[in-house]
RNA sequence: GAGCCGGUAGCUCAGCUGGCAGAGCAACGGACUUUUAAUCCGUAGGUCGUGGGUUCGAGACCCACCCGGCUCACCA
């Protein structure tokens, strides 16, 4: 059916010439709001608690404004509940209150309407309280139906019972107004998102680190193994890639001379899309001079735990059903150690022949042609990570897989790195940074071998970063940690679009 | 990329072995001055994802395609 067409949209139209019609304005400039509607509810409260109420049994007089929820007439009276940003209230209209002409008028409103009304506070009969309303005025008027359910309150339980709600996944994620509008639980997810970066940013804040912002367009990316975005600037002519990692510009700071600096920020990887993973995610990185990564383990385990009190008020939460703790100190697990385990034999040992029959017949996969680094990583995917459900440290990594991070200083084979991974899942990346320019150059060539043997997500060779590490950079440690990821278990959150207000969908149609 | 499931009214869904496209909510008209999933009476509302095919007849069966969800793979 085409939208001219609907009924639906018609008869709003219709609406909006009748309201005009009658001189009434549909989209008001402003209104006089004396309380949000929560602070009403609390003002008739104490006044009835303090026994202020007139004999009639009324309150206060106020002036709140909302989104027309439900309906329900009478005749002669209606109810509705209208919802601000501090909750809902129920309105009561009477005929004998408003007048003949102003009562009429109440035909015209939909639900989805913005209004205001004035009017004294009383309890009803079924113990509601309620705005007698003696005035109102229409707001904003919603030519376009929003997909609200029916609600109910258990009996029993006292729960909100949602009747043929709003539940499309793809549209709810396409038209997030119209999700947000018609459920408050989603808006509180957001709310406990913004909850948590408020407590990231307190926590370094507290701790001497210096919020700084570096480019999203850059002529060369990096920081990460990932395939980047493409673009083009064109005055100068020039393509531009898209970060994906905001690490090689905040340790140029490190070497600048800030001893402490963070970012909060959007990366872009041009990679797929599933419940972990978004095109555009938001990071946080922070590089601390004269550290190591045994240090930023235990901020991690501060930070992690900090924030999660933040929000949850205790440093616990249950994550789809998984109880989780994040009282540290977190458990530390040496990678080759739990390959071992595994395996049952020393993975290092192994011949690369060995490895790739061995890693193909865990994973099920055609491996041929990956380096050993991938390979031990399949393993280590496949085998160890799903059982990491409580906080827990992955530490020092096989050098492959890492070419950004120090040598190990008891093992040249691995590096001074640790992932921390919850509920199965990375979300955090950290090392003792490399600072000796020689070595980085050859774990650059290396990459770029592996780069020419068509591994594109191996990291290019970046002179102007290698310059800065030549001026000298001290001894530093870096984290990143993945603020979505993060923000899903906060919120509870099965898939990563449910803690991105826009997450990245097909183009629609048209 | 593979497998499974799905796309029918504004929303949520039903539609059997192929036989006049349905329900609830929302909407519209009417009754109702303390209701709250308000209630009661009545009305209207459809490119059944798209395109082919089979058939006297397709929402249903077959083929292709589009879109989405889940699982797996990919994403160190």
């Amino acid at each position: 059916m085409s939208e001219e067409s609907s009924q639906i949209l018609r008869i709003r139209r219709e609406k909006l010439e009748a309201l005009e019609a009658r001189g009434i304005p549909a989209f008001a400039y402003r209104f006089d709001r004396s309380h949000r509607t929560d602070e009403a509810i609390a003002v008739f409260d104490d006044e009835e608690a303090s026994e202020a109420l007139t004999e009639k049994g009324e309150g206060a007089e106020v002036r709140v404004a909302g989104r027309i929820l439900s309906w329900r007439g009478h005749g002669k009276s209606a109810f509705a509940h209208i919802e601000d940003g501090g909750g809902r209230i129920q309105l009561y209209f009477r005929l004998n209150v408003l007048g003949e002409e102003d009562f009429a008028a109440l035909d015209l409103l939909d639900l989805g309407d913005w209004i205001g009304v004035r009017g004294p506070l009383f309890r009803t009969r079924t113990g509601e309280i309620t705005v007698r309303v003696e005035e109102w005025t229409l707001l904003s008027k919603s030519l376009r139906p929003l997909p609200f359910g029916k609600e109910e309150v258990d009996e029993e339980t006292g729960e909100r019972v949602v009747h043929s709600g709003f539940s499309d996944q793809q549209t709810r994620y396409r038209q997030r107004y119209a999700d947000l509008a018609v459920h408050p639980e989603i808006r509180e997810s957001f709310r406990l998102r913004s909850r948590l970066i408020t407590g990231l940013r307190r926590f370094l804040d507290e701790r001497d680190f210096l919020e700084v912002e570096t480019p999203i367009l850059q002529p060369l990316y990096g920081g990460a193994a990932a395939r980047p975005f493409v673009t083009h600037h064109n005055a100068l002519d020039t393509r531009l890639y898209l970060r994906i990692a905001d690490e090689l510009y905040l340790k140029r700071l490190i070497v600048g001379g800030f001893e402490r600096v963070y970012e909060i920020a959007k990366d872009f990887r041009n990679e797929g899309i599933d419940r972990s993973h978004n095109p555009e995610f938001t990071m946080l990185e922070f590089y601390q001079a004269f550290a190591d990564y045994r240090e930023m383990m235990e901020l991690v385990e501060d930070l992690i735990r900090f924030v999660v009190e933040e929000v949850h008020g205790e440093p616990r939460l249950t994550y789809q059903g998984k109880p989780i703790d994040f009282e540290p100190s977190f458990r530390r697990l040496p990678f080759v150690e739990a390959l071992n385990e595994k395996l049952g034999e020393d993975v290092q040992a192994l011949s690369d022949a060995d490895l790739l029959s061995r890693a193909e017949r865990i994973t099920g996969d055609s491996l041929e042609g990956e380096n050993r680094g991938r390979l031990l990583d399949k393993v280590f995917g496949a085998l160890v990570e799903p059982e990491l459900i409580q906080p827990t440290f992955v530490i020092d990594y096989p050098v492959e897989l890492s070419p950004l991070a120090k040598p190990h200083r008891e093992d040249p084979r691995l590096t001074e790195r640790f992932e921390l991974f919850v509920a199965g899942r990375e979300l955090a990346n950290a090392f003792s940074e490399l600072n000796d320019p020689i070595d980085q150059r050859a774990r650059f060539e290396a990459q770029a071998r592996l780069r020419a043997m068509g591994d594109e997500e191996s990291h290019p060779v970046d002179d102007d970063y290698l310059r800065a590490m030549e001026y000298g950079m001290p001894p530093t440690g870096g984290v990143g940690i993945g603020v979505d990821r993060l923000a899903m278990l906060v919120a509870d959150a099965a898939s990563i679009r449910d803690v991105i207000l826009f997450p990245t969908l097909r183009p629609e149609e048209g």
